[in-house]
DNA sequence: AGCACGCCGACT
DNA sequence: GTCGGCGTGCTC
């Protein structure tokens, strides 16, 4: 007999088997529907093999008339779920999010003006006609409201003949894209660009690109003569374009819709039912050509996926942080090399671990310069602590806090960046010096206004702060020491009494909406002063927003997130893409104590290569990403005890490794989510470490109770 | 992911 | 005495 191998969308840990009926006829990658347990579920065949039955299996319901899935997105499937450490079941859901996508699409009766001269000609009859000779074709009830009248005139007209009725498919395909359709002329630089990357296309091999150019020098209308390079050379070919989800706005897939002359598939969160079902039905089925989605969209079950495009690389909204972890741009890359398509990966402001594939080789990289009077980098202005230093106690430079004075009276708004969340990351006692460290590390414990406790970054160890010191037993005499975003806050407050003032880090926005919000208020002018982690360089548009200040860049460029100086970068260049559009100079402030430093020097100069160059050499140097490997494991437990007794076993069970190094449970960035409390290991190994099969085998060992749920995430993005 | 089984609190 | 809470385990 036949056995179907059958993976579902849901968290199993293997495909089950079932009997394939005779008349049925089934392939690998078949779309099928399967008794399981009590219920019928959709599931996918993961493979074929005759053999005897050795015990009784269940008969298979039903096979979808959808394409099958092809092998290589199969294959996708279980590298994704082998490397982020995922049940190849729940990649799968991804794969399958749409409702009703696999039924073929419901019709509906549509009318229009007939053949027939109408009969018998009566009020009712005249307004229905004159409404249907005017617009597109319609379905009988909104005909029959715009005519005053009920559907029954409809109906009667279209049996005689004056007017037609035809079925119409309520989720219709995407109209095709007209590739010979004239775009921008290119300048000669892009022309250039635009040469290499059809050449790639044309041999249709797998081919990575690197589309490294600022913002106004054209990067997309390089990429569109790819799409329509690769339109024009195969009638199946089908493109994927990912965007940060923030980016995808109707203006966006507009521009789309004018090169192309046809509304791209859109694939995000937004989409309603129905504009998913019927963008997943035409994906899966090869017709959709052109889809411009979010990261999500990378999952899809193209048929002939030739070209991908990842635009602003660099975001880092491509990193999916919960359920399934993955940084979709990575995932895009290894996708594009099992589809034999090409990847073009663009953005001003490149990603560390992009400009290392480029510069080893793995990718080729096409520059483009600015345009004349596009947007320039702001000014930026080393401030040299130890000459312009602070009020004792304060940590805003008197040049600062004088340009965030004018900034206010200017109506203009200002950003403050400090990579350190809480009031104060180290306390000590006035009275006998002692500095409070955590127990179980020699690491000093930060003070948090917001939560009144003092917390261990590394360890997760916190306490409510003392009244009295622990070692000399004083009272009162505590005091943090160093700034946090709450103590900047603080002093912008004493500084400008009027304005409006926020702290943005991890401890305040949770969640989306919570982020969304302030983003809103920020870019509404709701805020004055925004104070922030690395959370605030997530490239946002603020519109108003003419003067950053960096508190702190040396912290900034070592030490602490190994992001930190990248995002440093990337944020003051995305002042600069403003700057030049407002027509007002944006204005960087950087505080430091080392002006002569090659990486503040490379900064000031606006000069990104040797900035990222220097970056570079020390994640070599430390074997940091993307020279070694790093993961994280999170666990999550409804109280305290049960997070503490679990994480004391998780890190007992972790299997040894040769130079594989776990450290934690300490407490997770977002260290409460849906009044769960969570903890968090990081491990770290060279790059020669299979580190996900590693995090495999940990987590497969370990037997936990439902209440306990863990979760892996292979190169992690949030440290603090 | 569903759905059932199972063992402890307030109710017709 | 039951109804039902959701913790645990299974689904080819």
């Amino acid at each position: 007999m036949v056995i179907a191998r059958v993976l579902f969308p849901l968290m199993l840990p293997e495909p089950f088997d079932y009997d394939v009926p005779d008349a049925m006829s089934v392939v690998p990658g078949s779309y099928v529907r399967a008794p399981l347990g009590k219920q019928d579920r959709v599931g996918l065949v993961w493979g074929l093999r005759t053999a005897p039955s050795d015990r009784p299996l269940k008969p298979l319901r039903e096979v979808f008339e959808t394409a099958p899935m092809t092998d290589t997105m199969r294959r996708f499937i279980d590298f994704a779920a082998r490397y982020n450490v995922a049940a190849p079941g729940q990649v799968l859901a991804m794969a399958l999010r749409a409702k009703g996508g696999l039924a073929p699409s419901a019709s509906r009766t549509v009318y229009s003006p007939g053949p027939q001269p109408p009969t018998r000609l009566t009020p009712a009859r005249t307004a229905v006609l004159a409404a249907a000779s005017n617009g597109p074709p319609r379905v009988a009830s909104v005909l029959a409201a715009e005519a005053g009248v009920t559907t029954s005139v409809v109906k009667r007209l279209a049996e005689t003949g004056a007017l037609l009725a035809r079925p119409e498919d309520v989720d219709p395909p995407f109209d095709p894209p007209d590739p010979d359709r004239k775009g921008f002329d290119l300048s000669p630089e892009q022309a250039d660009a635009a040469r290499a990357v059809t050449g790639a296309t044309g041999r249709g091999m797998f081919a990575s690109i690197l589309l490294d150019g600022v913002t106004g020098s054209g990067k997309t209308e390089v990429y569109f003569e790819a799409i329509s390079a690769v339109l024009k050379a195969d009638p199946k070919a089908q493109i994927l374009v990912l965007l940060p989800e923030i980016a995808l706005t109707q203006a966006v897939l507009e521009r789309f819709q004018t090169r192309f002359d046809a509304e791209p598939a859109a694939w995000h969160s937004g989409l309603s039912e129905q504009q998913r079902r019927r963008s997943w039905r035409e994906i899966a089925n090869g017709r959709a050509r052109i889809i411009v989605g979010a990261r999500s969209a990378l999952f899809l079950p193209f048929q002939t996926l030739s070209l991908i495009i990842v635009d602003e690389e660099h975001d880092t909204s491509y990193k999916q942080e919960d359920g399934v972890t993955y940084q979709a741009r990575d995932m895009a890359v290894m996708r594009a090399k099992l589809e034999d398509a090409v990847i073009i990966l663009a953005s001003a402001t490149p990603a560390l671990e992009t400009m290392v594939n480029a510069e080893q080789g793995r990718y080729s990289r096409l520059r483009l310069s600015a345009r004349p009077g596009s947007a320039r980098l702001p000014d930026i202005d080393l401030i040299d602590m130890r000459a312009d230093a602070p009020e004792r106690g304060q940590w805003l430079s008197p040049t600062l806090r004088q340009a965030l004075t004018q900034t206010l009276q200017a109506s203009e708004q200002s950003l403050l960046f400090l990579n350190r969340r809480g009031y104060a990351p180290l306390v000590i006692c006035k009275s006998c010096g002692e500095r409070l460290k955590s127990p179980a590390t020699d690491s000093w414990l930060t003070e948090h206004r917001y939560t009144g406790r003092l917390v261990c970054h590394l360890t997760g160890w916190s306490m409510p702060k003392p009244s009295h010191c622990p070692h000399c037993q004083a009272e009162g005499a505590l005091m943090g020491v160093g700034p946090g975003v709450e103590r900047v806050a603080e002093e912008v407050r004493i500084l400008l009494p009027a304005a409006r003032v926020e702290v943005f880090s991890s401890d305040t926005a949770q969640g989306g909406t919570a982020i969304r919000d302030i983003i809103a208020r920020m870019a509404t002018g709701d805020i004055d002063v925004l104070i922030g982690t690395q959370i605030v360089a997530k490239g946002h548009n603020f519109p108003n927003l003419t003067l950053v200040g960096i508190i702190d860049a040396d912290s900034g460029l070592q030490g602490g997130d190994l992001r930190a100086g990248e995002r440093t970068y990337q944020l003051l260049s995305q002042v600069a893409g403003r700057a030049g559009r407002a027509e007002r100079p944006g204005r960087a402030l950087v505080q430091t104590y080392q002006p002569d430093n090659p990486a503040m020097q490379a900064l000031a100069r606006a000069d990104r290569d040797t900035f990222l160059a220097i970056e570079r050499d020390v994640r070599e140097e430390l074997q940091l990403p993307p020279f070694g490997r790093m993961a994280a494991l999170i666990l999550s437990a409804p109280d305290a005890e049960t997070a503490t007794l679990f994480g004391r076993k998780i890190a007992e069970a972790a299997p040894n490794g040769e130079d594989i190094t776990v450290y934690g449970p300490a407490p997770a960035p977002i260290g409460i989510l849906r009044g769960r409390l969570r903890f968090r290991f990081l491990i770290t190994a060279p790059k020669r470490v299979d580190l996900s099969a590693y995090m495999t085998r940990w987590v497969a060992q370990l037997k936990l109770p439902a209440a306990v749920r863990l979760s892996v995430d292979i190169d992690p993005y949030s440290f603090l």
